[in-house]
RNA sequence: CGGGGUAUAGCGUAGUCAGGUAUCGCGCCUGGUUUGGGACCAGGAGGUCGUAGGUUCAAAUCCUGCUACCCCGACCA
């Protein structure tokens, strides 16, 4: 059971979910958590589903060290800054036993040269592209890696900010600026609707204002999601890395007319945030929903008393093969520790979309117990049509949760011109605020001390957001609206 | 990095003010009965009370230092 309810404290029901529902737990170290079985396989589908999509679109994987050398790190200047963020440092390469037996660093091992565990990966991936990039024939390079990074995070919080966390980045070269832009573009879009055909979460495409970019690009684009609280959570980000790294580290190819000229870059990526995503977009009260089509689980069969009647066990075993051969999840508990009531709660609380359960009633009538996480509703099917009902239902059950997710956006979004209404919405529903900002750095700090809320991003409308107005806070010109929320 | 909280069995906890045999629930082991919404009975195992020191005949409890984690905030690809 879930002690905390949503409205009651928001932050709560989201740890006692996470660790409840088995995903991960507190490692007993600041900011690093394990992530259980359940919550890994979930990852894996996640990484599956996406890999697949960015391999059909041209990219390959690879894979860099998880150490790298300082000077590397420091050769793009702006990108420096990102040590503002902590990082993890290497400065022994060896520990042995004191007096008392305990372990202690070997002070005569220091290194020479200090190694950062990665906050990301572009120095090293640059300084291999030099290697890597002659002339123009060389490219495009469309790489990704799947992997972990670390960051040394003063605040931490399960999935949405781990100082070690899983992701992909994924780091392009090309010969043009043009091309590169579009590549980000083509990654933003490919993560929006990753988000919403998998995820079922609706998300904002937008461009980050200039103080928030990426340190070493040159346009951050990002999806922005709203969770159920009211506050946004930035899922994906796109960089046009422009030049920036192609000059810090000296990568140039010769083009078609023989001159040489420096590569375009980009790179993006999505971490173990996006489960973070999930669990706050769609779980209640009662613990976990996911998305059927990620989910490790898509059926549960739970038998009813099956040692009195050996048809129960049959039956299950039957409708497990159908939905297996069907090529859906389907997991059928058999196992005798627990009584059908405490499986009904635990799958629950995992989120499972659709539970199956059959006893003596089932083998009677000849029609089984069809439940789904998402509404509570039970209904009756006979057995001959489970194949097609069950496929049908996760569907359903997919496009209703992201139905939900979408109308509850829909809702909370709105376009505001009065800096008061837009001091009470934030304070009181959250959401996305569409209002006119002047463009200065000033202003987005003086709204984010008055309201705790900051500009997330320059929306991406397809030209419908072009409009003039003023500014919400300084009255001055401004010649569109940005997507004003608190955030995590 | 500022503020708050916590640390007792695998987990969750009582006991701390007022020093005197380590509390309860879950889980675990054995046996039996159960099984349609977190089953029940009987028996059993399990503890450096975060850590170092101090006061005392006696410390989970009082005093001092330290450490770790969690929460809130600031920061934040």
């Amino acid at each position: 059971m879930i002690n905390y309810k949503r409205k009651d404290n928001y932050s709560k029901w989201y740890n006692e979910v996470v660790i409840k529902s088995k995903l991960a737990e507190f490692s007993g170290i600041k900011g690093l958590m394990i992530i259980r079985p359940y919550g890994y396989s979930l990852w894996e589908i996640i990484k599956y589903n996406l890999d697949q999509i960015l391999k059909k679109t041209g990219h390959n994987n690879a894979y860099f060290p998880l150490l790298i050398s300082k000077s590397i790190l420091s050769k793009e200047k702006e990108h420096i800054d990102i040590f503002s963020d902590g990082c993890a440092v290497v400065t022994h390469n060896r520990i042995k036993k004191n007096k008392n037996e305990q372990i202690t660093i070997d002070t005569k091992s220091k290194l020479k040269e200090e190694l950062i565990i990665r906050p990301t990966s572009e120095s090293i991936i640059w300084k291999t592209y030099k290697r890597w990039i002659q002339s123009y024939r060389d490219l495009p390079i469309l790489l990704n890696q799947w992997g972990n990074a670390v960051r040394w995070e003063m605040r931490t919080r399960l999935f949405l900010r781990t100082t070690e966390f899983l992701w992909q980045e994924g780091h392009t070269a090309h010969a043009s600026k043009k091309e590169a832009i579009l590549e980000a573009k083509k990654i933003l879009n490919i993560y929006t609707d990753f988000a919403k055909n998998f995820m079922a979460i609706p998300v904002i495409k937008g461009i980050k204002p200039h103080m928030d970019k990426f340190h070493g690009s040159d346009i951050t684009y990002c999806i922005e999601a709203l969770m159920q609280d009211g506050k946004a959570l930035q899922i994906g980000t796109s960089h046009f890395l422009g030049q920036n790294f192609s000059k810090a580290f000296n990568v140039k190819f010769v083009n078609k007319n023989g001159k040489k000229e420096y590569v375009w870059a980009t790179s993006w990526g999505v971490s173990t945030r996006l489960i973070g995503a999930i669990i706050m977009s769609h779980s209640d009260d009662k613990g976990l929903i996911i998305p059927p089509k990620i989910s490790p689980i898509q059926v549960i069969i739970i038998p009813i008393n099956k040692q009195k009647n050996i048809l129960i066990s049959k039956l299950s075993k039957k409708i497990l093969q159908i939905l297996t051969e069907k090529g859906i999840r389907t997991k059928y508990d058999d196992t005798d520790i627990h009584t059908p009531g405490w499986k009904f709660n635990e799958y629950e609380i995992k989120g499972v979309p659709i539970r199956i359960s059959i006893g003596d009633n089932e083998i009677k009538h000849e029609k089984i117990e069809i439940f789904r996480r998402d509404t509570y509703e039970k209904v009756l099917i006979s057995i001959d049509n489970v194949n097609n009902f069950v496929p049908k239902l996760l569907n359903d059950i997919q496009e209703n949760i992201y139905k939900k997710a979408l109308n509850r956006t829909k809702n909370l979004t709105l376009k505001l011109d009065n800096y008061n209404e837009f001091k009470n919405k934030i304070k009181n529903s959250g959401g996305f605020i569409l209002s006119h900002w002047d463009g200065t750095e000033k202003t987005g700090k003086q709204i984010q001390e008055e309201t705790e809320a900051t500009i997330r991003c320059i929306p991406l409308l397809s030209g419908k957001n072009k409009q003039n107005g003023k500014c919400i806070y300084s009255g001055k010109k401004s010649n569109c609206r940005v997507i004003f929320s608190k955030s995590y």
